[in-house]
DNA sequence: TTGAAAGCGCTAACAA
DNA sequence: TTGTTAGCGCTTTCAA
């Protein structure tokens, strides 16, 4: 802790160390300062401790304490470190309001929620505070909700308030309108897409993702895989179909069901589906769901029928959303989106173009997997007897629990 | 949308209407403005469009455009207009960095989550957020992740930009140290409780939420009322725990199962619990759980058992997080902590602080109860034969499962 | 190496 | 009704 903020502090105006001696009381040049100030204060007017309350403790000129306190201009080492112990005995704290509107740096950024605090945005927006709330950039949090009279509210004032920049995140879905055109400061689109074709987008490459979770089936040895998944108007489900559908096709498998199983986003549709595929496809080894949830409705469904996740049937989900992921039963292995290390990567994009480094166009960021017990590679065979031998399935129609 | 931020306009410098006319390339009697700026844009210097393009274009000065934009001081209808449009015009937006620097004012506050996003902080934000951010008031976000020196840096932060008051949010838990002391500006504990005796603290009544779920249950004529809850060193444990056993001391009951079972806040010992209670307990009607995943485990484990809930055991959870609460089979009834109203009241005490009425303590908000499928009053007995009747219960020891 | 002065953009007091 | 001036707190020339 380098400075401390109590502000009624006890020594003032005399000077510190030795040099020309100030006293306490002098008549500053100014006009202004404590002289009408019963209070024992150490500002002038406002309460707050100013650079030239500093400069009077010191006994040098406002500029010199400027410079000695930012390591600006040839100040002698002596002065300087008289200086620093006057700012530390006021609690100094330079005003960041003066110091932008001088500088026209604010070092602010705005940070615009579309999606109010959802689960995608909440990782990335941290993944953007990790990156600029450490440093010298403050994160104004504005949450639009999806409303664009909020938007263009929080938009004006934010650029009120001077933002170097702007972050935008949302839900993804269908690329959006940009936030405004021909702004004084830059604009990097997170897990959201903006139609302006000068803006940067960052989202997770779900095809990708899809391919992944496959391919970590197909490791596994299993080869009748399925998937189920969320509504086909989603560009994610879409996406992540695809890219299971590739990774088949680059095996020269198809997939089990006869193709992707579209439906809705919940436990509920989860169970339904897997319910009816393994009906219809009794030899199913692996189901890869949409998300997490779904996923965790086809572990229900696939134990309800007497089977076992993940010997009898593999489970793969979406989103890593660890609370559905862990209570799963088994624990799930599932697709990470790194929304987080997304936002990150949006802040820093933004600081870069802050800086004068442009970038455009829409750029896919990785997914990886998160190993649980759901798609463990199967036990040897010898300790589940009969359940790899072909025929019909060692399994009844379906057992009490 | 009153403004837009096109930062090139094409009109400069020529009156609006009529009245003193001024030509666009008149010298600026400041010796500032576009003069030297090949580029086609309506300001002086920095880019941004400011109070004395807008007052030039009007034909006025800088003072009365300030006191015809802000409504202050007598200013002719016919000014005012041509002042507004000018600054239409020009896009012009004031600069709250100088105005902040001026009035004292920055129209800012601290937003300090310790709990880095967590299930409880963001509902609290969010409330936060709907008081503030919808006004004049901008919200800076903190995420100090439960680390003193992070917290530290942002309260520095927080007061170098002069924040007009700060709002601390924590997931409860036991009482904090404040963030600072004799601080320049107002603060607010959410969700967490400081020990300094003249902060303000608003935390949720565990207590009242507790009576309120065993209250609902007896209501829904159940009597035999056990209660699985997280670990005992949690403050929340304890408090639902008394609130529940309170509640049924007044009717004269006892808690099924002899007293709080404490554990862990999961599914897997909600699924635990809640089997040995029914072991050695069988006769029990309904459970509350301590949080939704407890309750979700119970749900899982009744049904395992081969009863029903409703019907033959009840269940009422804590905390309404809704993913749980609505993917629970049936889905649960539930206490909810009203996060976002406290959120929404701590954001509202401290506006109260900032305009000088103080208040301090530690206060309690209510609870309310969310009614689902899993405490429905019981179907006419006549609907499920035999299983409201006398002596042993109709099921078996316990299935395989 | 230090000090004086100007000015960032705005508003409030005082003059005209 | 409007204009002028000063100054919020800071940094940054330019002079000394």
């Amino acid at each position: 802790m380098k400075h401390c903020w109590h502000r009624f502090s006890q020594v003032f105006f005399a000077v510190i160390g030795s040099g020309r001696e100030t006293t306490a009381n002098t008549v500053e040049p100014q006009g202004r300062g404590v002289a009408a100030d019963g209070n024992a204060r150490g500002s002038s007017g406002r309460g707050q401790v100013t650079i030239t309350d500093v400069a009077r403790l010191a006994g040098v000129s406002p500029g010199t304490a400027s410079k000695a306190l930012n390591g600006r201009g040839g100040i002698s080492p002596d002065t300087t470190q008289r200086v620093r112990q006057a700012a530390d005995r006021l609690g100094y704290q330079p005003n960041a309001l003066a110091r932008g509107l001088l500088t026209g740096r604010s070092c602010t950024v705005g940070l615009i929620t579309t999606d109010s605090f959802g689960r995608f945005s909440i990782p990335v927006m941290q993944g953007a505070e990790d990156a600029l709330g450490p440093g010298s950039m403050s994160v104004f949090l504005c949450d639009s909700r999806d409303d664009r009279i909020r938007e263009q509210h929080y938009l004006r004032t934010l650029l009120e308030r001077r933002v170097d920049g702007i972050i935008v995140t949302g839900r993804r879905q269908d690329p959006r309108e940009p936030v405004g055109s021909g702004l004084p400061v830059p604009v990097v689109y997170a897990m959201t897409q903006s139609t302006g074709p000068a803006d940067l987008s960052l989202v997770p490459d779900d095809m990708q993702g899809g391919g992944l979770a496959v391919g970590h089936l197909l490791s596994t040895g299993r080869t009748r895989i399925g998937h189920v998944t969320g509504p086909l108007r989603f560009a994610a489900s879409r996406l992540r179909a695809h890219g299971a559908e590739a990774a088949l096709a680059e095996t020269g498998l198809a997939m089990a069901g006869g193709g992707p199983l579209y439906g809705e986003w919940t436990e509920e549709w989860g169970r339904q589906a897997t319910d009816a595929l393994l009906r219809s496809a009794p030899d199913v080894d692996a189901i890869f769901c949409g998300n997490d949830q779904i996923a965790r409705g086809a572990a229900d469904a696939v134990r309800d029928t007497g089977r076992s996740v993940p010997d009898d049937v593999a489970l793969v989900g979406f989103d890593n959303w660890e609370v559905i992921a862990t209570a799963c039963r088994p624990p799930l292995t599932t697709v990470d989106m790194n929304l987080r290390e997304l936002g990150r990567t949006a802040a820093e994009r933004l600081l870069a173009a802050i800086n004068g480094q442009f970038a455009a166009g829409v750029q896919r960021l990785p997914c990886s997997l998160v190993l649980r017990e759901s798609s463990r590679p199967r036990q040897p065979s010898a300790l589940r007897p009969g359940l790899l031998a072909d025929g019909p399935p060692p399994w009844p129609a379906r057992p009490a629990d």
